[in-house]
DNA sequence: GTCTATAGAGCGATAGAC
DNA sequence: GTCTATCGCTCTATAGAC
Protein backbone atom coordinates (compact mmCIF):
# COMPACT_ATOMS: atom_id res chain seq x y z
CA UNK A 1 0.00 0.00 0.00
CA UNK A 2 3.04 2.34 0.46
CA UNK A 3 3.63 4.61 -2.80
CA UNK A 4 0.55 4.50 -4.62
CA UNK A 5 -1.67 5.31 -1.79
CA UNK A 6 -3.93 8.25 -3.25
CA UNK A 7 -3.10 11.63 -1.36
CA UNK A 8 -4.59 12.10 2.50
CA UNK A 9 -4.82 8.28 2.38
CA UNK A 10 -3.74 6.27 5.26
CA UNK A 11 -0.89 3.56 5.28
CA UNK A 12 -1.04 1.16 7.44
CA UNK A 13 1.89 -0.96 7.08
CA UNK A 14 5.12 -1.47 9.52
CA UNK A 15 6.88 1.82 10.55
CA UNK A 16 3.41 3.74 10.78
CA UNK A 17 1.65 4.02 14.69
CA UNK A 18 0.32 0.27 13.36
CA UNK A 19 4.21 -1.15 15.18
CA UNK A 20 3.42 0.60 18.05
CA UNK A 21 5.97 3.72 17.77
CA UNK A 22 5.06 7.24 18.81
CA UNK A 23 1.68 7.78 17.11
CA UNK A 24 1.80 11.22 17.63
CA UNK A 25 3.56 11.89 14.44
CA UNK A 26 0.26 10.84 12.15
CA UNK A 27 3.08 8.67 10.19
CA UNK A 28 0.78 6.90 8.65
CA UNK A 29 -0.65 9.92 7.04
CA UNK A 30 0.96 10.07 3.52
CA UNK A 31 2.40 11.44 1.75
CA UNK A 32 3.99 14.44 3.80
CA UNK A 33 2.43 17.14 2.52
CA UNK A 34 -1.03 15.61 3.55
CA UNK A 35 0.50 14.80 6.93
CA UNK A 36 1.68 18.13 7.45
CA UNK A 37 -1.61 20.14 6.74
CA UNK A 38 -3.44 17.42 9.18
CA UNK A 39 -1.30 18.08 11.57
CA UNK A 40 -1.55 21.89 11.52
CA UNK A 41 -5.72 21.29 11.60
CA UNK A 42 -4.66 19.30 14.35
CA UNK A 43 -3.55 22.08 16.57
CA UNK A 44 -5.49 24.75 14.95
CA UNK A 45 -9.12 22.61 15.52
CA UNK A 46 -7.75 22.33 18.92
CA UNK A 47 -6.76 25.69 19.59
CA UNK A 48 -9.58 27.80 18.10
CA UNK A 49 -12.37 24.94 16.92
CA UNK A 50 -13.29 23.47 13.70
CA UNK A 51 -16.00 26.86 13.15
CA UNK A 52 -13.07 29.21 14.03
CA UNK A 53 -10.48 27.83 11.89
CA UNK A 54 -9.50 28.75 8.33
CA UNK A 55 -8.66 26.84 5.62
CA UNK A 56 -6.27 30.08 4.98
CA UNK A 57 -4.68 29.63 8.65
CA UNK A 58 -4.04 24.98 8.18
CA UNK A 59 -2.15 25.91 4.93
CA UNK A 60 -0.46 28.76 6.54
CA UNK A 61 0.74 26.85 9.37
CA UNK A 62 1.75 23.89 6.79
CA UNK A 63 3.75 26.41 5.17
CA UNK A 64 1.52 26.76 1.94
CA UNK A 65 -0.64 28.30 -0.02
CA UNK A 66 -4.49 28.32 0.69
CA UNK A 67 -4.99 26.53 -2.27
CA UNK A 68 -2.22 23.64 -0.90
CA UNK A 69 -4.89 21.94 1.09
CA UNK A 70 -7.71 21.39 -1.48
CA UNK A 71 -4.70 18.93 -3.24
CA UNK A 72 -5.06 16.55 -0.63
CA UNK A 73 -8.49 16.94 0.96
CA UNK A 74 -11.65 17.78 -0.60
CA UNK A 75 -13.06 20.05 2.12
CA UNK A 76 -12.42 21.29 5.35
CA UNK A 77 -14.97 18.67 6.95
CA UNK A 78 -13.29 15.83 5.15
CA UNK A 79 -9.63 17.12 7.26
CA UNK A 80 -11.92 16.88 10.58
CA UNK A 81 -13.05 13.57 9.44
CA UNK A 82 -9.42 12.22 8.61
CA UNK A 83 -8.79 13.35 12.35
CA UNK A 84 -11.81 12.27 14.46
CA UNK A 85 -11.59 8.61 12.60
CA UNK A 86 -7.82 7.91 13.16
CA UNK A 87 -7.87 9.66 16.25
CA UNK A 88 -10.90 7.49 17.81
CA UNK A 89 -9.48 4.41 16.36
CA UNK A 90 -6.17 4.74 18.51
CA UNK A 91 -7.88 5.74 21.44
CA UNK A 92 -10.27 2.84 21.46
CA UNK A 93 -7.13 0.54 20.58
CA UNK A 94 -5.31 2.42 23.74
CA UNK A 95 -8.18 0.72 25.98
CA UNK A 96 -8.26 -2.44 23.99
CA UNK A 97 -5.14 -2.97 24.60
CA UNK A 98 -4.74 -1.54 28.80
CA UNK A 99 -7.85 -4.47 28.63
CA UNK A 100 -6.19 -7.30 27.49
CA UNK A 101 -2.84 -6.36 29.15
CA UNK A 102 -4.10 -7.39 32.69
CA UNK A 103 -6.05 -10.25 34.59
CA UNK A 104 -8.64 -9.85 36.63
CA UNK A 105 -11.65 -6.83 37.10
CA UNK A 106 -9.69 -4.77 39.34
CA UNK A 107 -6.45 -4.46 37.45
CA UNK A 108 -7.42 -4.63 33.97
CA UNK A 109 -9.88 -1.53 35.12
CA UNK A 110 -7.10 0.24 36.71
CA UNK A 111 -4.81 -0.92 33.32
CA UNK A 112 -7.57 0.60 31.38
CA UNK A 113 -8.51 4.05 33.54
CA UNK A 114 -4.59 4.23 33.17
CA UNK A 115 -4.13 3.95 29.79
CA UNK A 116 -6.96 6.05 28.55
CA UNK A 117 -6.43 9.15 30.92
CA UNK A 118 -2.68 9.44 29.85
CA UNK A 119 -3.85 9.20 26.22
CA UNK A 120 -6.19 12.20 26.77
CA UNK A 121 -3.24 13.97 28.79
CA UNK A 122 -0.21 12.90 26.77
CA UNK A 123 -2.44 13.70 23.42
CA UNK A 124 -4.80 16.63 24.33
CA UNK A 125 -4.33 18.20 21.42
CA UNK A 126 -5.60 15.69 19.44
CA UNK A 127 -8.34 14.44 22.07
CA UNK A 128 -9.69 17.79 22.44
CA UNK A 129 -10.40 17.44 18.90
CA UNK A 130 -11.70 14.09 18.88
CA UNK A 131 -13.79 14.39 21.60
CA UNK A 132 -15.11 17.95 21.36
CA UNK A 133 -15.47 18.53 17.39
CA UNK A 134 -17.98 16.18 17.07
CA UNK A 135 -20.57 17.69 16.31
CA UNK A 136 -19.24 19.51 13.33
CA UNK A 137 -19.22 16.29 11.05
CA UNK A 138 -21.15 15.85 8.60
CA UNK A 139 -24.33 13.72 9.13
CA UNK A 140 -22.72 10.33 7.34
CA UNK A 141 -19.16 11.03 9.02
CA UNK A 142 -20.96 11.45 12.75
CA UNK A 143 -22.64 8.28 12.34
CA UNK A 144 -19.86 6.52 11.44
CA UNK A 145 -17.82 8.14 14.34
CA UNK A 146 -20.24 7.18 17.04
CA UNK A 147 -20.23 3.49 16.09
CA UNK A 148 -16.67 3.86 16.54
CA UNK A 149 -17.19 5.61 20.16
CA UNK A 150 -19.42 2.77 21.08
CA UNK A 151 -16.76 0.33 21.37
CA UNK A 152 -15.60 2.12 24.35
CA UNK A 153 -18.68 2.09 25.87
CA UNK A 154 -18.73 -1.63 25.40
CA UNK A 155 -15.58 -2.23 27.11
CA UNK A 156 -16.00 -0.70 29.85
CA UNK A 157 -19.23 -2.20 30.82
CA UNK A 158 -17.78 -4.97 29.94
CA UNK A 159 -14.75 -4.88 32.25
CA UNK A 160 -17.62 -3.45 34.99
CA UNK A 161 -19.83 -6.61 34.53
CA UNK A 162 -17.17 -9.04 34.98
CA UNK A 163 -16.28 -7.26 38.78
CA UNK A 164 -19.94 -7.53 39.64
CA UNK A 165 -20.48 -10.61 38.68
CA UNK A 166 -17.18 -12.01 40.31
CA UNK A 167 -18.03 -10.03 43.48
CA UNK A 168 -14.83 -7.82 43.37
CA UNK A 169 -17.01 -4.60 42.19
CA UNK A 170 -20.42 -3.19 43.99
CA UNK A 171 -22.26 -1.59 41.13
CA UNK A 172 -26.11 -1.02 40.95
CA UNK A 173 -25.99 0.64 37.72
CA UNK A 174 -23.30 -0.78 35.23
CA UNK A 175 -24.43 1.70 32.37
CA UNK A 176 -24.45 4.99 34.04
CA UNK A 177 -21.50 4.17 35.68
CA UNK A 178 -19.76 3.18 32.57
CA UNK A 179 -20.87 6.54 30.80
CA UNK A 180 -19.54 8.37 34.31
CA UNK A 181 -16.26 7.01 34.06
CA UNK A 182 -15.75 7.09 30.35
CA UNK A 183 -16.89 10.81 30.84
CA UNK A 184 -14.33 11.29 33.75
CA UNK A 185 -11.59 10.20 31.41
CA UNK A 186 -12.55 11.78 28.29
CA UNK A 187 -12.92 15.23 30.02
CA UNK A 188 -9.13 15.33 31.06
CA UNK A 189 -8.81 16.50 27.11
CA UNK A 190 -10.36 19.87 28.27
CA UNK A 191 -8.72 20.76 31.36
CA UNK A 192 -5.15 19.47 30.98
CA UNK A 193 -2.21 21.72 30.23
CA UNK A 194 1.12 21.10 29.45
CA UNK A 195 3.80 22.72 32.05
CA UNK A 196 0.68 21.74 34.57
CA UNK A 197 1.48 20.47 38.39
CA UNK A 198 0.94 17.09 37.39
CA UNK A 199 2.42 14.59 34.42
CA UNK A 200 -0.08 12.37 32.47
CA UNK A 201 1.41 9.58 34.27
CA UNK A 202 0.56 10.91 37.67
CA UNK A 203 -3.07 11.91 36.56
CA UNK A 204 -3.67 8.41 35.34
CA UNK A 205 -2.52 6.46 38.63
CA UNK A 206 -4.81 9.37 40.40
CA UNK A 207 -7.37 8.32 38.25
CA UNK A 208 -7.10 4.78 38.12
CA UNK A 209 -7.52 4.98 42.28
CA UNK A 210 -10.50 7.08 42.14
CA UNK A 211 -11.95 4.49 39.50
CA UNK A 212 -11.45 1.96 41.79
CA UNK A 213 -12.83 3.38 44.23
CA UNK A 214 -16.12 4.48 42.58
CA UNK A 215 -16.98 0.72 41.57
CA UNK A 216 -15.83 -0.63 45.31
CA UNK A 217 -13.34 -2.45 44.75
CA UNK A 218 -11.34 -3.50 47.70
CA UNK A 219 -8.30 -3.28 45.69
CA UNK A 220 -8.68 0.65 45.84
CA UNK A 221 -5.90 2.43 46.93
CA UNK A 222 -6.27 2.95 50.91
CA UNK A 223 -8.66 -0.02 50.78
CA UNK A 224 -11.48 -0.26 49.39
CA UNK A 225 -14.92 -1.27 51.36
CA UNK A 226 -14.48 -4.02 53.91
CA UNK A 227 -10.97 -3.85 53.63
CA UNK A 228 -9.48 -0.52 55.00
CA UNK A 229 -10.46 0.62 58.28
CA UNK A 230 -10.75 -3.01 59.81
CA UNK A 231 -8.32 -4.21 62.98
CA UNK B 1 -33.93 49.03 39.16
CA UNK B 2 -36.97 47.71 37.40
CA UNK B 3 -38.72 50.06 34.49
CA UNK B 4 -35.50 51.83 33.25
CA UNK B 5 -33.10 49.34 32.78
CA UNK B 6 -31.28 49.88 29.90
CA UNK B 7 -31.79 47.05 26.78
CA UNK B 8 -30.51 43.96 27.62
CA UNK B 9 -29.78 44.86 31.26
CA UNK B 10 -30.47 42.16 34.35
CA UNK B 11 -33.04 42.92 36.58
CA UNK B 12 -32.12 40.97 40.17
CA UNK B 13 -35.53 42.39 41.48
CA UNK B 14 -37.45 40.18 43.23
CA UNK B 15 -40.05 38.36 40.62
CA UNK B 16 -36.56 37.23 38.61
CA UNK B 17 -34.35 34.28 38.99
CA UNK B 18 -33.38 36.02 42.54
CA UNK B 19 -36.46 34.88 44.34
CA UNK B 20 -35.23 31.32 43.62
CA UNK B 21 -38.38 30.57 40.76
CA UNK B 22 -37.53 28.71 37.80
CA UNK B 23 -34.14 29.86 36.55
CA UNK B 24 -35.05 29.21 32.66
CA UNK B 25 -37.35 31.64 32.04
CA UNK B 26 -34.07 34.51 31.98
CA UNK B 27 -36.70 36.24 33.32
CA UNK B 28 -34.07 39.01 34.87
CA UNK B 29 -32.92 39.82 31.78
CA UNK B 30 -35.15 42.64 30.47
CA UNK B 31 -36.67 44.31 28.17
CA UNK B 32 -38.69 41.37 26.67
CA UNK B 33 -37.39 41.51 23.02
CA UNK B 34 -33.40 41.04 24.69
CA UNK B 35 -34.91 37.96 26.46
CA UNK B 36 -36.41 36.52 23.56
CA UNK B 37 -33.03 37.04 21.48
CA UNK B 38 -30.92 35.77 24.34
CA UNK B 39 -32.93 32.62 24.80
CA UNK B 40 -32.73 31.98 21.15
CA UNK B 41 -28.85 32.64 21.25
CA UNK B 42 -28.14 30.02 24.05
CA UNK B 43 -30.12 27.53 21.97
CA UNK B 44 -28.40 28.02 18.79
CA UNK B 45 -25.39 28.19 20.66
CA UNK B 46 -25.54 24.79 21.79
CA UNK B 47 -27.13 23.43 19.00
CA UNK B 48 -24.32 24.02 16.82
CA UNK B 49 -21.83 26.12 18.78
CA UNK B 50 -20.82 29.78 19.07
CA UNK B 51 -19.29 30.44 16.14
CA UNK B 52 -21.20 27.81 13.53
CA UNK B 53 -24.38 29.86 14.90
CA UNK B 54 -25.14 33.13 12.78
CA UNK B 55 -26.53 36.54 14.05
CA UNK B 56 -28.96 36.22 11.12
CA UNK B 57 -30.16 32.50 12.85
CA UNK B 58 -30.65 34.15 16.55
CA UNK B 59 -32.58 36.78 15.42
CA UNK B 60 -35.03 34.35 13.14
CA UNK B 61 -35.34 32.08 16.05
CA UNK B 62 -36.56 35.21 18.18
CA UNK B 63 -39.04 35.93 15.41
CA UNK B 64 -36.85 39.59 14.36
CA UNK B 65 -35.30 40.64 11.75
CA UNK B 66 -31.33 40.46 11.58
CA UNK B 67 -30.90 44.19 12.41
CA UNK B 68 -32.93 43.98 15.58
CA UNK B 69 -30.24 41.96 17.55
CA UNK B 70 -27.79 45.36 17.62
CA UNK B 71 -30.85 46.90 19.25
CA UNK B 72 -30.24 45.29 22.18
CA UNK B 73 -26.45 44.06 22.15
CA UNK B 74 -23.56 45.44 20.57
CA UNK B 75 -22.22 42.13 19.05
CA UNK B 76 -22.85 38.57 18.99
CA UNK B 77 -19.92 37.92 21.64
CA UNK B 78 -21.74 39.99 23.92
CA UNK B 79 -24.76 37.77 24.01
CA UNK B 80 -22.23 35.19 24.65
CA UNK B 81 -20.96 36.55 27.45
CA UNK B 82 -24.18 37.83 29.28
CA UNK B 83 -25.00 34.17 28.34
CA UNK B 84 -21.77 33.08 29.67
CA UNK B 85 -22.01 35.46 33.15
CA UNK B 86 -25.18 34.80 34.21
CA UNK B 87 -25.09 31.18 34.14
CA UNK B 88 -22.13 30.87 35.63
CA UNK B 89 -23.18 32.77 38.54
CA UNK B 90 -26.37 30.52 38.40
CA UNK B 91 -24.55 27.47 38.72
CA UNK B 92 -22.20 28.83 41.38
CA UNK B 93 -25.36 29.45 43.32
CA UNK B 94 -26.36 26.29 42.80
CA UNK B 95 -23.02 24.82 44.20
CA UNK B 96 -23.11 27.28 46.94
CA UNK B 97 -26.61 26.65 48.32
CA UNK B 98 -26.05 23.02 48.17
CA UNK B 99 -23.13 23.02 50.30
CA UNK B 100 -24.56 25.51 52.81
CA UNK B 101 -28.27 23.31 52.92
CA UNK B 102 -26.27 20.45 55.15
CA UNK B 103 -24.45 19.67 58.17
CA UNK B 104 -20.90 17.74 58.03
CA UNK B 105 -18.48 16.93 55.37
CA UNK B 106 -20.27 13.68 53.83
CA UNK B 107 -23.47 15.77 53.41
CA UNK B 108 -22.73 18.57 51.79
CA UNK B 109 -20.93 17.20 49.11
CA UNK B 110 -23.28 14.80 48.78
CA UNK B 111 -25.82 17.46 48.42
CA UNK B 112 -23.76 19.60 46.30
CA UNK B 113 -22.84 17.13 43.81
CA UNK B 114 -26.78 16.24 43.80
CA UNK B 115 -26.94 19.65 42.92
CA UNK B 116 -24.69 20.46 40.58
CA UNK B 117 -25.51 17.50 38.52
CA UNK B 118 -29.11 18.19 38.37
CA UNK B 119 -28.40 22.06 37.46
CA UNK B 120 -26.06 20.52 34.47
CA UNK B 121 -28.46 18.11 33.14
CA UNK B 122 -31.78 19.88 33.87
CA UNK B 123 -30.29 23.32 32.28
CA UNK B 124 -28.23 20.92 29.99
CA UNK B 125 -28.78 23.16 26.97
CA UNK B 126 -27.40 26.82 28.97
CA UNK B 127 -25.00 24.45 30.44
CA UNK B 128 -23.30 23.89 27.20
CA UNK B 129 -22.93 26.85 26.06
CA UNK B 130 -21.62 27.96 29.50
CA UNK B 131 -19.14 24.92 30.27
CA UNK B 132 -18.41 24.57 26.52
CA UNK B 133 -18.12 27.42 24.98
CA UNK B 134 -15.85 29.75 26.65
CA UNK B 135 -13.05 29.84 24.53
CA UNK B 136 -14.92 32.16 22.11
CA UNK B 137 -14.77 34.99 24.75
CA UNK B 138 -13.11 38.18 23.99
CA UNK B 139 -9.67 38.59 26.30
CA UNK B 140 -11.27 40.86 29.10
CA UNK B 141 -14.66 38.75 29.38
CA UNK B 142 -12.92 35.63 29.40
CA UNK B 143 -10.88 36.66 31.92
CA UNK B 144 -13.51 37.79 34.02
CA UNK B 145 -15.59 34.50 33.49
CA UNK B 146 -12.59 32.51 34.67
CA UNK B 147 -12.55 34.44 37.79
CA UNK B 148 -16.07 33.44 38.25
CA UNK B 149 -15.30 29.40 37.57
CA UNK B 150 -12.21 29.55 40.86
CA UNK B 151 -15.30 30.01 42.73
CA UNK B 152 -16.58 26.08 41.93
CA UNK B 153 -13.50 25.03 42.42
CA UNK B 154 -12.84 26.67 46.37
CA UNK B 155 -15.98 25.35 47.32
CA UNK B 156 -15.53 21.74 46.40
CA UNK B 157 -11.95 21.88 47.53
CA UNK B 158 -13.01 23.55 51.00
CA UNK B 159 -15.62 20.39 51.13
CA UNK B 160 -12.87 18.08 50.64
CA UNK B 161 -10.30 19.78 53.43
CA UNK B 162 -13.11 19.74 55.74
CA UNK B 163 -13.65 16.09 55.76
CA UNK B 164 -10.12 15.04 55.48
CA UNK B 165 -9.18 16.47 58.29
CA UNK B 166 -12.18 15.20 60.26
CA UNK B 167 -11.45 12.34 59.16
CA UNK B 168 -14.15 11.21 57.23
CA UNK B 169 -12.72 11.27 53.80
CA UNK B 170 -9.54 9.73 52.81
CA UNK B 171 -7.98 11.98 50.15
CA UNK B 172 -4.76 11.95 49.33
CA UNK B 173 -4.83 14.64 46.46
CA UNK B 174 -7.06 17.07 47.35
CA UNK B 175 -6.94 19.49 44.42
CA UNK B 176 -6.65 16.82 41.72
CA UNK B 177 -9.46 15.02 43.39
CA UNK B 178 -11.66 18.55 43.30
CA UNK B 179 -10.47 18.90 39.58
CA UNK B 180 -12.37 15.11 38.46
CA UNK B 181 -14.99 15.55 40.89
CA UNK B 182 -16.11 18.80 39.42
CA UNK B 183 -14.78 17.53 35.77
CA UNK B 184 -17.13 14.57 36.10
CA UNK B 185 -20.41 16.85 37.43
CA UNK B 186 -19.91 19.74 34.45
CA UNK B 187 -19.47 16.85 31.53
CA UNK B 188 -22.59 15.67 32.01
CA UNK B 189 -23.74 18.96 30.07
CA UNK B 190 -22.37 16.92 27.50
CA UNK B 191 -23.72 13.53 27.56
CA UNK B 192 -27.02 14.05 28.76
CA UNK B 193 -30.50 13.96 26.85
CA UNK B 194 -33.54 14.84 27.37
CA UNK B 195 -36.14 11.97 26.97
CA UNK B 196 -32.94 9.39 28.07
CA UNK B 197 -33.01 6.78 30.41
CA UNK B 198 -31.95 8.54 33.34
CA UNK B 199 -34.32 11.77 35.05
CA UNK B 200 -31.73 14.85 35.69
CA UNK B 201 -32.82 13.27 39.62
CA UNK B 202 -31.66 9.94 39.05
CA UNK B 203 -28.40 11.39 37.84
CA UNK B 204 -27.77 12.97 40.82
CA UNK B 205 -28.11 10.30 43.02
CA UNK B 206 -25.81 8.38 41.17
CA UNK B 207 -23.19 10.70 41.06
CA UNK B 208 -23.72 11.79 44.50
CA UNK B 209 -22.65 8.54 45.33
CA UNK B 210 -20.07 7.81 42.99
CA UNK B 211 -18.57 11.42 44.31
CA UNK B 212 -18.71 9.69 48.15
CA UNK B 213 -17.04 6.33 47.18
CA UNK B 214 -14.02 8.95 45.21
CA UNK B 215 -13.39 10.74 48.57
CA UNK B 216 -13.52 7.20 50.71
CA UNK B 217 -16.78 8.09 52.81
CA UNK B 218 -18.10 5.94 54.64
CA UNK B 219 -21.28 7.10 53.72
CA UNK B 220 -21.16 6.43 50.47
CA UNK B 221 -24.15 3.69 49.22
CA UNK B 222 -23.07 0.52 49.85
CA UNK B 223 -21.13 1.27 52.31
CA UNK B 224 -17.42 3.46 52.37
CA UNK B 225 -14.04 2.00 53.13
CA UNK B 226 -14.34 -0.14 56.28
CA UNK B 227 -18.08 -0.27 56.62
CA UNK B 228 -19.85 -2.54 53.98
CA UNK B 229 -18.39 -5.98 53.84
CA UNK B 230 -18.25 -6.12 57.65
CA UNK B 231 -20.30 -9.07 59.21
C1' DG C 1 1.84 19.20 -6.80
C1' DT C 2 2.04 23.93 -5.82
C1' DC C 3 1.28 28.49 -6.97
C1' DT C 4 -1.53 33.24 -7.85
C1' DA C 5 -5.85 35.00 -8.60
C1' DT C 6 -10.55 35.04 -7.96
C1' DA C 7 -15.32 33.44 -8.14
C1' DG C 8 -19.42 33.05 -5.41
C1' DA C 9 -21.63 32.89 -1.17
C1' DG C 10 -22.55 34.30 3.41
C1' DC C 11 -21.10 36.78 7.31
C1' DG C 12 -21.31 40.70 11.14
C1' DA C 13 -22.69 45.02 11.56
C1' DT C 14 -24.69 49.69 10.02
C1' DA C 15 -27.80 53.38 7.65
C1' DG C 16 -31.87 55.40 7.42
C1' DA C 17 -37.06 55.12 6.87
C1' DC C 18 -41.00 54.62 9.79
C1' DG D 1 -37.69 49.76 18.76
C1' DT D 2 -38.15 47.43 14.55
C1' DC D 3 -37.89 47.23 9.81
C1' DT D 4 -35.64 46.85 4.76
C1' DA D 5 -31.61 47.35 2.34
C1' DT D 6 -26.92 46.99 1.96
C1' DC D 7 -21.88 47.80 2.94
C1' DG D 8 -17.50 45.83 3.36
C1' DC D 9 -15.32 42.00 4.48
C1' DT D 10 -13.82 37.12 4.88
C1' DC D 11 -14.68 32.62 3.95
C1' DT D 12 -14.52 28.00 1.22
C1' DA D 13 -13.44 26.28 -2.87
C1' DT D 14 -12.05 26.47 -7.88
C1' DA D 15 -9.50 27.91 -12.38
C1' DG D 16 -5.62 27.94 -14.80
C1' DA D 17 -0.47 28.95 -15.18
C1' DC D 18 3.82 26.64 -14.28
Amino acid sequence: MTGDAEPGAVDESPGGAADGGPDDSWAEVVPEAARRLLLAAVEAFAERGFHATTTRDIASRAGMSPAALYIHYRTKEELLHQISRIGHERSVRVLTEADDSATGAPERLAAAVRAFVRWHAERHTTARVVQYELGALAGDHYTEIVALRRRSEEILRGILADGVATGEFTVEDIRGTAVAVLSLCVDVARWFRTGGPRTPEEIGDLYAGLVLRMVGSPAAPGGGPGVAGRG
